[in-house]
DNA sequence: GAAAAATGTTGCCCTATGTCAACGTTTTTA
DNA sequence: TAAAAACGTTGACATAGGGCAACATTTTTC
């Protein structure tokens, strides 16, 4: 159940079987349906979630319906609505499954409980800020006066793995581009 | 020379004024006039710069000369090109003065020299890292969808202080549409 | 495994916004 | 402070990509 996880925290830091137990504990298994919300838009988020399986979104959606997608997290990765992790604010996101999913999930109190009490949690933490902050920066930056024929380049080159699980409608609410437009770019490829 | 620094630091983080100096020694002072590049496309990055006076960017630009505007900060805060700096690959991007500016610079070395050193400093990085994750989340979520209006209400709405002290022209390359349009968009404000 | 629902594709038309150019205004430089 | 350079504004025009609808295909549900 751990081994994911504990593999994870390893290939980040150095640390010794005891600590990596102790962590461990603190995260318990979730398992989800597919399309499951695990967070709503008005919604104080208190969990972070491993992802030992499956694949979660995060996105918001207009008053009309329209939903754009901000993240895609894969099996081995961590996610959560941060912003409204670190500030408790209500997360105006939503996290969502989108496949049948086994997550692994700790709440924001044991979090910081780690980061205060383990070293090498502490630098996961920063690590996983850093981390996501480098991609959050070329995420938007990447887009940055691009047509949609060059994201569609942009995501091909990459994250290639998210054209072969993320459907049409979600890549193009992810790209901010319609799903008529993707389908016609697709075609010219 | 350091108390906009200390201001900032005892603002994140309790902290004793002999830490507190040892902190601000590290940093060393930089005078810059108007438009002065920091850092290039092609340079690793070294430094961490606060900013005691005046205003930096982070920009791109493409073959053709195009200038994408990512960020800009002001006095009392931090600015580097944090990938490159984290990762020391080549920044992509450039870091300018848009004005005459005063910025107090530290080099790389010392500055993860402190965070392992001291522990309320290791807590502001962290800080910094977190509200610049939330920072950039608000940007690239706060316009995705967005038509040049709604971008435009935007930063009137988070960033007003942006329109006083930035040109049509970098406000424009800021928010991805032509200067043409910024300028029809605002006469019609 | 049949019916229903969701998703993907494609054509037609329309709008927002880019490009270019002309001109006025402001800023910089010497 | 005069000349040069950069910037801002506005009009005419071109075009990428959105909206909608019809139809095809795939996925889900019972």
């Amino acid at each position: 159940m751990y081994s994911t996880l504990q593999k994870f925290i390893k290939s980040k830091t150095d640390i010794d079987d005891q600590s990596l137990l102790k962590i461990s504990l603190y995260f318990s298994l979730v398992k989800t349906k597919r399309k499951e919300i695990l967070l709503n838009y008005d919604q104080v988020c208190h969990h972070y979630y491993f992802i030992n399986k499956g694949c979660v979104r995060l996105f918001t959606a207009s008053k009309d319906g329209y939903e754009s997608s901000r993240y895609f997290a894969f099996e081995g990765n961590f996610v959560t609505a941060l912003p409204s992790f670190i500030d408790q604010k209500p997360a105006e996101e939503y996290l969502q499954t989108i496949e049948k999913s086994e997550l692994l999930c700790i709440s924001r109190i044991d979090f910081y409980k780690l980061v205060d009490e383990v070293p090498q949690f502490a630098k996961l933490y920063t690590e996983i800020l850093e981390l996501g902050f480098i991609v959050a920066q070329k995420r938007i930056y990447g887009f940055q006066g691009f047509d949609a024929l060059d994201k569609v380049k942009w995501v091909i080159k990459h994250q290639p793995q998210l054209l072969l699980r993320i459907s049409n409608k979600m890549m193009a609410s992810y790209l901010g581009i319609s799903p008529s437009t993707l389908s016609r770019i697709k075609s010219k490829l």
